[in-house]
DNA sequence: CGACGGCTTGAGGTAAGTCAATCCACGTGG
DNA sequence: CCACGTGGATTGACTTACCTCAAGCCGTCG
């Protein structure tokens, strides 16, 4: 069983044993743990450290003036919260558990130790930064152009095939523990919205989420909604 | 006058004179010019150039099924296109000439051979993309939780800060040569609706846009409508 | 048991979309 | 120099997707 930074970077590359050690050190060496609601990192935070993701799940997000809540991203097993650190000199939002979350910390001297040492692992990073620019344009895509349907079923897709190559899903069935408020602020739209959008995804039999957990019972129709 | 790549990467480090002049052969090379409409990358292109805007103005765009198009990002002078290639196997996304717009076309060679040359370098590339996908991000928050008036206001906000920064500016008067079309593809909203609204922002006092040339009259107030 | 957080439903309002004209600046050809 | 065509901007009338306010429900935990 791979460790899910390892599964995810492979979709890229391919490692050899010394580099697979490597990582496997990198993220066992310091763990943490965030509390539901807990800040990962916070917007203007200046750190020396990464966080990985390892078990849970937790969301880029920020806060507006007026209260209101937009999410950016969602981080799952495998997913760097904050390689930004290095080189922009405060966060510009927040990192926060949606639920009970484990996180590798890994010092950012670790880290530039690794990527002089391997190009290989260089570039795998690279590619999983430039991985993340094109899911936030998909999310741009996603919030101009799609109602709400398309919208919500576009998140359950991304979500879905994001855990199944960390290899986190047993067939179309995937945890997905956030709350409906988190889902709404993720889609850009109210709960009440979000609630009734998501009673007719069941109705049609498209999806089924109950206690935490997301069954895809259609795929393929789903993505179609999706437009994914 | 410094050419607009070094103008936007000085803004993170300061590059000595032969980092300057390197920085300078690099885009003087090749150029190329492509008219309105015209694609410079299109979806699935697999490259080995890279392309910089020198002048002009591109955006990066996808088409949906069902004819829709929306805008994910504009390209302005000093901006990269398309730096995924290195990494990514194909494009995922068009690159669209809004305007006459020229660009400096750079083999893939050189910048590996510039990268490796200077780590200075390499890191104000590396800061560029994270500062893109900060961009992202603020789209994201646009779509998803703000209204019409300030999305425009938004974006017309990011168009000043950002030609200001390559000094492209003459006091906050800049180069908006867009249809209204491509704005209201780009705010994810109607034709029809956008120009209602800039109505509204004009009739406020809160902004000019006249033959392609956009004229903030009261940055304090745009950016306070646009949570800027 | 009561309190609480999250989910669900109803009724009514509003921002933004649709469809359809009209207008205006411009470039081109007769 | 005018007639015309074309692409973009503007406006009107009507529809709709989504929001707001408000209430009720349901499971869980102290």
């Amino acid at each position: 069983m791979l460790n899910p930074l390892t599964a995810k970077l492979e979709q890229f590359t391919r490692f050899d044993p010394s580099e697979r050690l490597r990582l496997d050190e990198l993220i066992s060496e310091k763990t943490k743990h965030y509390a539901r609601g807990q800040h990962i990192i916070s917007v203007g935070d200046k750190i020396d450290e990464i966080h990985l993701v390892l078990d849970g799940l937790a969301t880029r997000s920020k806060m507006l003036k007026d209260g209101s809540r937009q999410l950016m991203a969602f981080l799952v097993p495998g997913d760097l919260c904050d390689l930004e650190v290095f080189v922009l000199n405060a966060m510009d939002h927040d990192i926060v558990a949606l639920v009970e979350t484990k996180c590798a910390v890994i010092s950012a001297a670790d880290i530039e130790q690794l990527l002089t040492e391997s190009s290989n692992l260089t570039r795998a990073f690279w590619w999983s930064t430039m991985t993340d620019s094109a899911v936030l344009r998909e999310w741009i895509v996603n919030h101009g152009s799609r109602d709400a349907l398309a919208r919500i079923a576009h998140i359950v897709c991304e979500l879905l095939i994001r855990h199944r190559i960390v290899g986190h899903t047993v067939d179309n069935t995937f945890a997905f523990p956030m709350t409906q408020d988190d889902l709404a602020d993720a889609t850009g739209m109210t709960t009440i919205h979000l609630n009734r959008s998501l009673k007719q995804l069941r109705e049609d039999g498209l999806l089924e989420w109950r206690s935490k957990v997301m069954t895809v019972l259609d795929f393929e129709r789903l993505s179609r909604v999706a437009q994914y």
